[in-house]
DNA sequence: ATTATATCGATAAAAAAAGAACGAAAGAGG
DNA sequence: CCTCTTTCGTTCTTTTTTTATCGATATAAT
């Protein structure tokens, strides 16, 4: 699996990382000054010392006892962690259903990650924006990336074309895919592939289920 | 974390499990009869010995040297561990984008995991129907989910609804929840939560691409 | 000023997952 | 019929991740 440590955090961690922050982003417009970590791992459902360590491998800044630390400080340093300083950005191919529910996203913008175009070769797609991102013609695909500069390339087409899709945006300079096609996509190994296959979440799901049930 | 091993096998086996079949079933549609554990660790992308392992746990029949194993009893095998014997029946709540993608998916219904009903407030869309799923008037939701004896509830809602629908759900008799807004859901300890929260899984993303080029 | 306590940070222990190694057995080929 | 190769299944190690424990310290309350 692809779950080499990055700059040695764990994955886990990383993930959790990014939900702290979209977290502590929401508390503060609660107006909230500080957080401890006791009041995190209940409201995140997470346990107090994995927060803990957490954010200790990252934190410059220690928290206060009976006090915890100060949300503005610690957001900053999660996010200046995460690379938020310098805003990443992605191109999506395929604005089917869950490609257009991805444009949709809000969440992503507020996390310094930005859908700068998107692929189809719909021509009914074509044209249309969504949530400010431009539907554009997957022929301009190999054009349009390069003369971005873009990196991160999320597929979100059928399984069929979705490996061709991949050599496309290989070939055009992207370094890491996000794919959502239940395939396992072959890539140069100087390109990261990350899957997301909601079936098997979903499947996994069940399985839990009905093993408490019984 | 919720990450209880269930039925004594371990969340990552689970999930690898649900992709073999996802897999299996494609390699059985191309006449192929026999599989082998190198082929399957080259195709998919897993180290050939998770695989074996994984096998091992679950299986009866016993693949045979310089073959491998039957493609047919391997996919009964392990959907039957699955327990796709019976299959598991889901409601979805809020069909926006992101609830419509998943009503589309065709994934579902091979793993024997079915959506009956979706519900969502909007009267421009109750009444429609996608891939043989109709919405409905989200004010049904107590009164069907009881009298289907559905189990499984998938949140597609905004964060704003989605506790309140979690506790309506609930009432109803939900008992394992797919959660996909970007919020942790507050539910009795009987109540299995499963979240995904998309947005984190770009960020990760973006950052192992942002380490691996420096 | 003094005491009590919540929270911190760190170290140590336990659990889970991934990976490596190896003899055994079934089929292929000479 | 015998040898060679592939793949199997098991056991053992290593790595990774989570959980538990505990003294230190800053703050609040008396």
């Amino acid at each position: 699996m692809n779950k080499k440590r990055i700059a040695g955090m764990s994955f886990q961690t990383l993930k959790r990382i990014s939900i702290y922050i979209q977290y502590l982003e929401k508390e503060k417009e609660k107006n909230r000054q500080f957080i401890s970590t006791p009041i995190m791992a209940s409201d995140l459902g997470y346990s107090e010392i994995s927060i803990k360590k957490d954010l200790n491998q990252v934190l410059t800044i220690k928290g206060k006892p009976k006090i915890g630390h100060n949300i503005d400080s610690l957001i900053k340093e999660l996010k200046s962690y995460l690379g938020y300083d310098n805003t990443t950005t992605a191109v999506l191919v395929g604005a089917g259903k869950l490609g257009r529910a991805l444009l949709g996203y809000k969440g992503f913008k507020k996390d310094n990650v930005e859908i700068a175009v998107a692929f189809d070769k719909d021509p009914e797609l074509i044209g249309q924006e969504i949530n400010g991102i431009k539907i554009v013609d997957i022929e301009k695909l190999e054009s349009l990336c390069s003369r971005l500069q873009i990196h991160i390339g999320i597929i979100t087409t059928n399984e069929e074309s979705s490996q061709e899709i991949c050599d496309r945006l290989v070939k055009s300079g992207i370094k890491a895919i996000w794919n959502f096609a239940p395939i396992n996509l072959k890539v140069p190994s100087d390109v990261i592939i990350q899957n997301e296959n909601l079936v098997s979440n979903l499947v996994i799901l069940s399985k839990k289920l009905s093993d408490t049930m019984k």
